[in-house]
DNA sequence: CAATTGACTTGAT
DNA sequence: TATCAAGCCAATT
């Protein structure tokens, strides 16, 4: 029994897997989560967190271009980019951050096992859930 | 259910 | 590097 997640919760659940120190794509994102073409859904998400919810590592999400791609709010943007240097990932002059170098390449099998928990599978075994 | 909305991405200029 | 136009798709209204 599968709970139903939304697409929403998936890239919450990947999201806060990423490393300290390390980024990912909004289209990356949405390719691990098996929507190839849902790069906008992912900045949507993040979007839709609310300020001051630090419950998930929105920060650690970025553009292709490898720039921060925060939209009507500088506080947030500014905060993104702290954040992010805090960790430790540099910036260029104009902004960029070096992807072939901050990039999170997620474990073989490891956002499988992120989807099957928000899911509220079973990690190993296929045992029964509680009936709600 | 149809239309609208986006923290996107890619390719061309 | 900056702009523009199209394509894509879940969540909202």
């Amino acid at each position: 029994m599968t709970k139903p997640v939304s697409f929403n919760e998936l890239i919450y659940a990947l999201v806060r897997h990423i490393p300290s120190g390390k980024v990912l794509n909004y289209g990356r994102v949405a390719e691990l989560l098996e929507v190839p073409q849902g790069a906008r859904e992912v900045g949507w998400a993040m979007s839709a967190l609310k300020y001051g919810d630090h419950s998930v590592p929105w920060h650690r999400v970025i553009n292709a271009q490898g720039r921060i791609s925060i939209k009507g709010s500088p506080e947030s943007a500014a905060e993104q980019r702290a954040r992010l240097e805090a960790e430790g990932v540099e910036f260029d002059e104009k902004g960029y951050i070096d992807l072939s170098r901050y990039l999170w390449t997620p474990g073989w099998g490891v956002v499988d096992m992120i989807i099957r928990q928000a899911r509220g599978e079973s990690l190993e075994t296929d045992n029964d859930e509680p009936s709600g």
